[in-house]
DNA sequence: GTGATATGGTTGTCGGGTCAACCACCCCTG
DNA sequence: CAGGGGTGGTTGACCCGACAACCATATCAC
């Protein structure tokens, strides 16, 4: 039996799977990040609210939806639409249904952008992650990160 | 043939991984800073540090191999590092063979809190992440997501 | 209906990270 | 051994996201 306060060890093969994520994460994440600001000056998150506007039917979200999915807090959701309605890439509106809510609503500037921009982001995840990952290996990755995302 | 002005696919397979991996990390890494913070008062990323700094002989590490080692800018383990050592865990020493530089040390203080704060952590890691994925897949992970490490 | 409780969204405040600029120092070249 | 480019680290300015508090509205119990 270990006392419990001791710390885990260098060479824990499942600590250094835990590492080896949080690299590549931050590897990855940091190129892609710079790149589309280099070459579209808009940041991922950015780009990932228009890109799940584009998705839904009417090119509309619920801000909390919308929070969801990008794995933000409500009040995170709140501030990057703020940027993004200044910059005429998304509009707000109110809801019908539930007069507490409000849609964040992807406007033609906006889905001109995330047309110019997909490229360059397409690009990026196959470099940097997607291409690195022999195809075999794709979707089995795909199903056991999915485990880690269950309730 | 496809236009270059294309957006995805929603259902592209390979998006879907990377868009799988974002949400992993997202939700993992929320969970571990909310649990360290409330039960140990302490940063993943303060971990980190402590963690580092406790595997290297001497306790100490150079500033810009510990920013390499977080996957952090060198100015973000400058901040880190002040942090801590107004706590009292890190305290900074001058290197003799290269006088532009300086050593990030641990102290006893935070070696100690280095290991009160394992258990809580560990579980964290276990829980969040490592018991959720099948052993046998665990390695394959690290295997896969080392590619995408590889210059 | 009316009051209690829960929920959607925004706001104040703050912690924590990046980039760019900078200084001090290393090291190489002529 | 002078000078010039490269590198380690810190600092200033700024950006972005989280949390908690808050308001407006919805929903439920009675």
């Amino acid at each position: 039996m270990t006392s419990p306060l001791t710390i885990p060890s260098p060479r824990d093969p499942r600590l250094e799977t835990w590492r080896t994520f949080l690299h590549a994460h931050a590897q990855v994440r940091r190129l892609l990040e710079r790149e589309l600001q280099a070459e579209e000056s808009m940041g991922l998150a950015e780009y990932e609210v228009l890109l799940m506007l584009a998705y839904t039917e009417g090119h509309r979200l619920r801000m909390g939806d919308l929070a969801d999915r990008l794995s933000l807090s409500r009040s995170g959701a709140t501030r990057l639409v703020d940027r993004l309605e200044a910059g005429g890439l998304v509009g707000r509106g109110s809801c019908e249904t539930d007069r507490r809510g409000s849609w964040a609503m992807l406007t033609g500037d906006g889905l001109d952008r995330l047309r110019s921009a997909s490229p360059t982001h397409l690009r990026g995840v196959a470099e940097h992650f997607l291409d690195r990952i022999p195809f075999a290996e794709l979707e089995s990755l795909r199903r056991t990160l999915g485990r880690v995302l269950e309730p």
